[in-house]
DNA sequence: CGCCATTTGTGCGTATGTATC
DNA sequence: GGATACATACGCACAAATGGC
């Protein structure tokens, strides 16, 4: 590993453990280079991932700063699956069943949307969550085949994003993801216990290979009720 | 300006004038390096935060690609207030009005959510955003009045975060968003334009100064119809 | 396969600028 | 003004990944 991320990771677990407190002034660059055995630049990079990761604080002239523990607990920024962040944040898991999976040539609206070919082909997954006895979510996967080969209803049914990024060792670059409420459709209602709720809060996401390629474009649609979204904005 | 910032600025317009083309190479550090009369840390400093503001992917052995134009278009991330949002997405500006402007001591709920002192002094302000004649968004923040002080009707007529920044130089560090689908209240009604919408979208918004004091508590309470919310997350 | 040129990544040392106290 | 601390910039050396030969 790199001397800086060293660096980095010793004064993490430090800020982690309470040694460096909340609100604390770090030692100067200056003395870590003297503790680490390393060159100021190097201190530094190690030092401005931290305040990348939030950990810390730079402020000129003055020193660098830890921030308080709390910021850094509620990292829900970066690419997660909604899912995820809704079990993570119930202290309960979630059970996913595929309800649908299949091949097919892009339809011409998603085509346009991903700047596809026509007849590209695509995996269409539909899963549905369950929690606590009730379906709440329902994702709808649309996966590019020739970026995304060989997926199968047993990896859906797990983490299609561990399968991309351990399997297929593509590199997962960004997504953009719009919220907002919409009307309920008739495959709302035939897969989603709905009650009579009449809009469901649907997440779009496009997401991307680190050479801008697009590989997925995703709806994810949950009973108003249901739906929350946290997350941590930085200056 | 930082040297390393020029060069940021001039490949950054260099790719948004089409002159560098997306999926193309830039050329390699070495020629930055002449053809900008720096060094190679200073060119190496823009081409990384290029990368971190999402123009180019670098790539160890190979070069540094540029991204495809559309990824830059939607950056809403960071600390931006959600009228702005909603106003830059639909090209057009929002009517503020404040509806009401008041000098309170901190409810409990409100001191213990934020960890004041009980009776301490917040500024709680309503406003309410008009779009195409439509009151659609009612916006309730609770500003610490300590750590803002001087907070006035005119200026929350404008913009609260600029007086923060630039008149009290005070720095926003970060803040803790969340959104969620909550029941119409009777203040929603007496406010807003409902329709016979029966819910409203809420985001809640913790906002920190760099020390990580909380200066801010805020609802933004928005018309199922007129919400949507984007971002971009990154690996 | 190895070799080599190219390109980005890491690390060091040094000098100077700028903000804070 | 002086001391301290972070910010910027330069130059050099070597490591590691890539791709062509």
């Amino acid at each position: 590993m790199a001397k800086y991320r060293q660096i980095y990771e010793r004064l993490a677990e430090r800020m982690k453990t309470g040694e460096y407190e909340a609100e604390s002034k770090l030692p100067s660059e200056t003395e870590l280079m003297h503790e680490y055995e390393a060159s100021r630049g190097t201190v530094r990079k190690a030092l401005d991932l931290l305040q990348e990761h939030g950990y810390v604080r730079k402020h000129h002239g003055k020193g660098v700063f830890v921030l308080r523990r709390d910021q850094i607990e509620f990292q829900f920024n970066g690419i997660v699956s909604f899912s995820e962040i809704y079990a993570s944040m119930l202290g309960r898991s979630i059970e996913t069943s595929v309800a649908s999976f299949e091949e097919i040539e892009a339809p011409s609206w998603l085509a346009e949307r991903m700047g596809l070919e026509p007849a590209t082909l695509v995996y269409r997954i539909e899963r549905v969550r369950n929690f606590d006895g009730e379906n709440v979510i329902l994702d709808v996967n649309y996966f590019v085949k020739d970026l995304v080969p060989g997926l199968t209803k047993q990896i859906a049914e797990h983490s299609i994003y561990q399968y991309i990024e351990r399997e297929l060792g593509q590199q997962i670059s960004y997504a953009k993801r719009k919220i907002a409420a919409e009307d309920v459709t008739e495959l709302d209602r035939s897969r989603l216990d709905l009650h009579d709720y009449e809009y469901v809060i649907v997440i779009t996401n496009d997401t991307f290979l680190y050479e801008g390629r697009q590989f997925e474009y995703t709806e994810s649609r949950h009973r108003l009720d249901k739906f929350q979204f946290s997350d941590v904005a930085r200056r």
